[in-house]
DNA sequence: AACACCACTTGATATTTATCAAGTCACAGA
DNA sequence: TCTGTGACTTGATAAATATCAAGTGGTGTT
């Protein structure tokens, strides 16, 4: 039931972690789980209340909600980061389901020892709010984009972003397709589409590598909401 | 450039203030100021950083993004409640814009001093949390709904939650249709033909009076996604 | 009372996106 | 190597929504 200390570095390292006096940290990690999850695994349903906070160690995670049986992806996570903070911290019930998008290690943080160190210990306190605020900026952003752009732009926008954050002009998609389709609001047919579309605006697009070949071109095009940095 | 204590009493019972010491409390009071603007005033824009914490203690605040000149109207906030937590505690720029609606009174409270406070007491801290964790949670339940439902079951919904809110099945739209239209994410025009639609499905409109005639009915339309509570 | 303004409504049409229906392609397993 | 599966693509069509263009009706002003 309880972390090993080797495992728990670059959790240490996270903003939400780092701040703690080692104690709390330890006593946190003494109660939480190192779990292992394959492929498709659904980790939490979206109407339950939330008994941990998660973390993606390893892998990756679909954050998505559900309605008669169609889905929609609201986030998808990377290592390392957090899950289901905000149910966490306010005992109210999911609004999103998770499930592993390959092979995943989850660091899952019993919620009362979340609640009770958040009482404990400021630095925490701390962490937990800029997590918050960030993630609330974020789904802020994805509304906007949402809302004010059509299909083509919000992927031009995403393949930008992507090429920053990869910081040269070609990169892997990282998931597949129709998740990134659903991700950004829209069906893999018009995925489909809106790639071949972007043809035209300095995007190539050949299985699962995209390449920007022509970077204002493509920028000219997305015509990117002020801060739409996710 | 201080608020009076008499005018401190709502403000004071504000979850975000609540558990505050009396001392930290009149310190932020006594930095504050209590600002009477007219309808359709500017009170923050979009990109800016954000110089204070804003709570509105009377009339309404429409908070809208823009781009290319169009604008969509993100939320909108009646006493009490406060705006632009996220950019104050990350001090990072604001995502969207905020005008009042009609005759407001406006508390501000230097960003500085609300990350000082926060920094020096636990229970604001506590409350700063509740209050991101509550928008985050709002914003995403608009996004799922967004994603998920059509603009005449947006519309159904919002009617359902407007009249379980009243406490009965008849209500005033508190502000004009154009702006509620755009709150949920559709034209002027959709949102007249989707009223419209509604009579057929338990609702009564006329002027700015909305009837629920068939709640059931009205509810089987909806098909409210869960916890979709705003 | 007449008028002007503006939100709202209604109609016609265009755009965007989803849906349905075949394909095509790559890859894993026999 | 063959084959099946599933993701992806492409085409045809439908649905949802926006846009453009007149109205209509209420309210406040002169």
């Amino acid at each position: 039931m309880s972390v090993r200390l080797a495992e728990t570095q670059s959790i240490r390292a996270l903003p939400l972690f780092k701040e703690m006096s080692e104690q709390n940290f330890a006593a946190m990690m003494d109660l939480s789980m190192l779990q292992r999850f394959p492929a498709r695994a659904e980790i939490i349903r979206e109407g339950e209340l939330p008994d941990f906070l998660h973390v993606v160690v390893e892998g990756a995670v679909d954050l998505f909600a559900t309605r008669d049986g169609v889905e929609t992806t609201i986030d998808i996570l990377y290592p390392i980061s957090i899950f289901i903070v905000a149910a966490v911290v306010r005992d109210e019930p999911q609004l999103k389901s998770a499930r592993t998008l390959m092979p995943s290690q989850i660091l899952m943080v019993p919620s009362q020892i979340v609640r009770a160190t958040f009482e404990r210990e400021a630095a925490f306190a701390h962490g937990i709010v800029a997590e918050l605020a960030a993630r609330y900026r974020s789904v802020t952003r994805v509304l906007k984009n949402d809302r004010m752009l059509t299909a083509t732009e919000r992927l031009a926008n995403w393949i930008l972003n992507s090429a920053r954050r990869a910081g040269r002009d070609e990169f892997e998609l990282p998931i597949e397709k129709r998740k990134l389709a659903s991700y950004l609001g829209m069906t893999p047919e018009s995925y489909s589409r809106a790639i071949t579309a972007l043809e035209s605006y300095g995007v190539h697009s050949r299985g699962t590598t995209i390449t920007v070949t022509d970077r204002s071109r493509l920028t000219e095009f997305a015509r990117p909401i002020l801060n739409a940095d996710d």
